[in-house]
DNA sequence: TGAAGCTAAAATGTCAACAGTTTTTGGCGA
DNA sequence: TCGCCAAAAACTGTTGACATTTTAGCTTCA
């Protein structure tokens, strides 16, 4: 049930003073689930983790609902909680909505990034060309052209919801999907002829090139899945 | 400051018995940021609504929490929160993205749908054409035409974006962007054509009618807004 | 054996008081 | 009069206790 022994109590990690306790905890509550201490379908206890944490229950209450309202935790009144399980269905609501938002990005950033933006990004692609080879960690402080893709947009709501909800369970799903064979050499291709796109100013070309290597993702993930088959997206 | 005197306590107007206080506050402030009690800008104070609503601080803190979780009262720890201002670049934000949403959900409509579901829809929309007339009420129980879309695509995180956070906001525009007018009339044609498109399983033409009407609808807004020109959408 | 019902434990929801931070207020000096 | 600074007020953050609901375990009976 308890989550880990590593932390005293929230102060040990929390860096900045003056920050809430429910910020920290929320932040800690998030690494638990990306570090699979909570995996999906563990039920989230508010007084062992306020224990755990060496705080009341107030703060880890507030981090729960926060982290409730981005549905990675279930919510029912009185039910106690849990780590939301990835299903098929989950997930393929995920990529649908990857496909339509960084897609919009695409078409956005191909109108309205600068010359110097775009080719700034494209030197940094090709710089971290030895990153896209299947022995390099894929997280860390790596280049991560979702997220750069996503920023350029300038669109704080898609950016918001990219780089934030959706990004959290799609690291949880990298996480728990075990050995998936990440195509990282197609993806630098695919990344490459996107920033082309882009550098064209051809909006609808790199909209669609970016629908078609999510949903390339999105294949590959099922693919290895357990037996489940992507319906159409 | 008082939002209003009408709640005695909120047991007057919660409904089902069991239902968490929170849960109610939260629809209770809703409601007021849509009927203005709460115009944007406005300072959300936990102490007063809780001693309007008759509770403790603790179930307005979490309604409150949850607003702004989905962004309709600004947080930033310690300081006052407010309902959100409603300038040019949140509207064209929002706009932006409810162009790739509901567009993304005509395409999958046009591949999802059954014929009898779409058929329907057409009647309904048919039946409903003397809504379509700048006199009708625009919110209330009518027929309303991009909920029905979004919610056909079976898409649940689609739906909840559209059909929550974003037609929240959208509400507090149309009811706080004065006398606009609605074009009405454009937009019964223009739903008409993507219910077209949607019955001849064509989901690029539906998602591209879809924006385009989408678009309109944001220029019109910002056409008849105090004198904010739309950047390129 | 097992299924329904009851009881105790555990978990979530709520409250009132206290602590820390920000905002306001009032006075001081230039 | 205006800006600056300190103290007070107001507000948000946190806590521990209590209330309400669910959950788990036990008993009972068929």
């Amino acid at each position: 049930m308890t989550v880990d022994a590593q932390f005293e109590t929230i102060e040990a990690t929390g860096s900045e003073a003056g920050t809430p306790r429910s910020d920290m905890i929320y932040q800690a509550i998030l690494d638990a689930i990306y570090q699979g201490r909570l995996p999906p379908g563990s039920v989230v206890n508010e007084a062992a983790l306020a224990l755990e944490f060496g705080v009341s229950r107030g703060p880890v209450r507030e981090a729960i609902r926060r982290l409730q309202g981005i549905q990675l935790i279930t919510r029912e009144p009185y039910i106690k909680s849990r780590v939301v399980t990835l299903d098929a269905t989950t997930a393929r609501e995920l990529f649908e909505l990857r496909m339509a938002l960084e897609g919009m990005a695409c078409n956005i950033d191909a109108r309205r990034m600068s010359d110097a933006e775009i080719d700034g990004l494209i030197s940094e692609l090709e710089r971290s060309r030895h990153n896209y080879s299947a022995d390099v960690p894929g997280d860390g402080s790596v280049f991560d052209f979702h997220e750069r893709i996503a920023r350029a947009c300038g669109n704080a709501r898609i950016i918001n919801l990219l780089c934030g909800d959706l990004y959290h369970l799609l690291r949880i799903y990298r996480r728990h999907s075990g050995a998936i064979i990440e195509r990282k050499e197609e993806a630098y291709d695919e990344h490459w002829q996107i920033l082309r796109a882009i550098k064209a100013r051809d909006p609808q070309l790199a909209e669609s090139l970016m629908r078609s290597h999510v949903r390339r993702a999105a294949r590959n993930l099922f693919d290895h899945l357990d037996g489940e088959n992507l319906p159409d997206i």
